[in-house]
This record gives C-alpha cells, structure tokens and sequence, in this order.
DNA sequence: TTGACTAGACCGACTGGTTGGTATAATCTT
DNA sequence: AAGATTATACCAACCAGTCGGTCTAGTCAA
C-alpha cells in the first residue's frame, strides 16, 4: 500500500473516543489501544495531541460534507422543491451523521475559550457548511418577500437546529430527535412558502 | 458568620472554570486556587469532583431557571401575548445568561457517554425546562389548529434553537447570535398564529 | 468566670497513578 | 544499505484524592 493505514486507524479511533469523551478526556495512550498501534507510531504521524485534533476534525468535516451534499435531491430541476429535497435528504443522513454526536460541536463547547486555533478551524467549517446550506435555501427565502429572513438567516437557523437538537439527542440518548427536529425545521420552510406561493 | 462562604466561592469558580474549558480539564487545584481555597476546604464541603460536578449545575440551573421565570411578561393577561413577551423576555436576557456558554450543554456533549449519573441529571433539567416553556407557548400551538406543532414540540425545537444558538456563538465568539437566533425563532411562531388569527 | 472538651472549618504536604511527550532500538520495505 | 515505520522503555509534570493536624467558636460543668 502507498500510504500505510495506521495514520487512518488512528484517525478512525481519535474520531470514535472524541466523539464520545471529548477533547480532553481522551488521552493518546487510550488512542493508541483503540487503534491497536504502539505509542511511537503515534508521534510518528503526529507530533503533538493537538495536531491530532486538527486532523480528526478535518477527518470527521470532510466525511459529513460529503453526505451531505452527495444525493438524489442534487437532479431536481426545481429550485424550491430542491431545496426541500436538501432538507429531506439531510433528515434521512441525521442519524447515520449525527447519532454519536458532531466534533465541530464538541470542540466549539470544549475548545473554544481555551484553544485559539481550534476555535478558528471550527468557526471556519461553520460558515463554510452555512454558506453551502445558504445557497441551497436562498429559493425558499427569495420566495418569501423582503420581509422573511435572508438565505443566510435560514442557514444559520438550520445549522442552530442541527446543532442543537444533536446536543439534545445525547442529553436525553434519543437519536431519533435529530431527524425530528429537522422534518420541524422543514414544516416552518413549508410556511415561508406557503406565505406568498 | 452561620455558614461559610467557602462552598459559594469553590462554587462559583467551578461554574467560571467549567464552562470556559469543561469539566474534564476543569482540576480542583485550579478551582481552588480560583476560589482562594485550600485543597483541603474542597474536599471538606466536596468528597468528589463529580459531587462538584452536580453540585456547580445545580448551581448554574438554579440561577438560569430563576432568570427565565422573573420578568415583566408574566403580567400580560392574554395568552398568547403572553407567549410572545416571554420569548422577548429570553431574548433580552439571553447574553447575560449565556454568552459563556450553557453549562447543561457543556456537560451534555462531554459526559453523557460516560457519566450516566450526569447524563441523568442534565436530562432531568432539560425535560423540566421544556415543559416550562410548553406551558408558556401552549396559547400559540393551540391557536393552530391540528396540523401545526405540539406545544411540547415548540418547546423542543425552542431549546433547539438556544443550545445550537448558544454553541455557535461560542464557536465564532459573538454573543449576540443568541439573541439573534431567539428573535427569528418568534418570527416563526408570528407566523404560527398568523395562519389562523 | 474559668478551664476542659467538642465539632466543624480549614490547611498544605503527600501519594499512587496517569498524562503528553521522548529516546532508542528493532523491523519492515525498496 | 537506507529510509520509513513500529515497538518498548522511560520521563517530568500533573492528576484526584488522602492524611495528620491546626484553628476557632461554642458548650457545659464547677
């Protein structure tokens, strides 16, 4: 092989205890077990715990991004109910993404006071994924007058309501809130274009 | 003095500390440095950091209930005004109340794998929060008829709306998108009563 | 009033184990 | 051989929690 996979066992481990302790309570030793790699084939690929982090997040970003915009709603023609397949599909992705939590939410909570890069890379990947969501709503709220809220307000509502409802999910260990409160999410959309269409 | 100030001064320095950086990095000799405190003191009042640990949420939610249920809406006589004056209400006094963060949030992304008696807890608290804030939006679920949300469900999704609010203002540092997301999530519930008002 | 006694608040040195990270040697792969 | 990779032993710093003991305020008998 090319490129050895102990570098993505190693990710695949990090992602997996990151999701679940955190940050901080995951401790490299802990990584290294999981992975099933001694401690210097750690420090071979990453020289610092931080480097790891950095890694994985961009490990765990790069998985979600891709569901996310991979599917059947990318062939409609119609703008509108495109957007509505967006939700929809993201609905159907929620729990298979979100069931074990999200890292760029993680590391806001954990990091963000504490940890100045991380902090940036995440609100990066925020905007990033919000202005990504934005192009696919802006149908929905040019539809809805100069009143309704912007493409951008839509976005960052939704990424709220993701966000929000993941957190409440492993609060309550429901998984199944997330979809919920995506189809919610959905059914206010429905109004903004019930208003004016 | 009948009681000491020392519990209130460990406690409220774990409340400082464990919302910048979370329980996990969170020790208890920078809590008593923080507080003033000896080590000895902490663990006179505090056997275990997870007795602190419950002990600082409690703390947090006992003010953050307080808060949202003093205020000037309580004296609205109608319903649904009523409603409406205490989502203002949230809105007014949501960066006092979390722009360093939501420490049932917090303690939700990083314990709920591996502190179930904390899981418990912050469910606990977030069950009774939501049906608060049903009874306070019943008046708008009710004025839409049978196909619109539940008053329980607009409870949900307002929650939803807070903590993803709350963890996005963090990750960008910019208090004032609580406020923001709170302002546009009354926006949706105008919308609600005015289909059928 | 005074002195013996008690209980809870408080202190800081200490311990056993864990942390992130390093040094060094062995083993693959080409 | 030679560079890339992996394994093991190890370190100083730090962690939660313990321990023996001091201090202070109050109680109560004489």
């Amino acid at each position: 092989m090319l490129t050895s996979n102990t570098e993505e066992k190693i990710l695949d481990a990090a992602l997996r205890l990151m999701l679940s302790k955190g940050y901080p309570a995951t401790t490299v030793d802990e990584i290294c077990e999981e992975a099933g790699v001694s401690k210097g084939s750690f420090y071979h690929f990453f020289n610092k715990k931080e480097v790891l982090g950095l890694a994985t997040l961009a490990h765990f970003y790069r998985r979600a991004v891709n569901e996310m915009q991979v599917g059947p709603f990318t062939q409609i023609a119609d703008p509108v109910e495109r957007a509505f397949g967006f939700v929809d599909h993201i609905e159907a992705k929620s729990t298979f993404l979100w069931t074990d939590g999200c890292l760029l939410g993680s590391f806001a909570v954990e990091l963000a006071d504490t940890n100045p890069a991380m902090r940036q890379e995440v609100s990066r990947m925020f905007d990033q994924t919000a202005a990504g969501m934005a192009s696919m709503l802006s149908p929905i709220a040019d539809r809805d007058g100069q009143n309704g809220p912007t493409a951008s307000e839509l976005a960052e509502m939704f990424l709220a309501v993701l966000e929000g409802s993941i957190l409440l999910a492993r609060a309550h260990q429901d998984p199944e809130r997330i979809p919920k409160a995506v189809r919610r999410f959905r059914g206010y959309l429905e109004q903004l274009v019930g208003l004016t269409g």
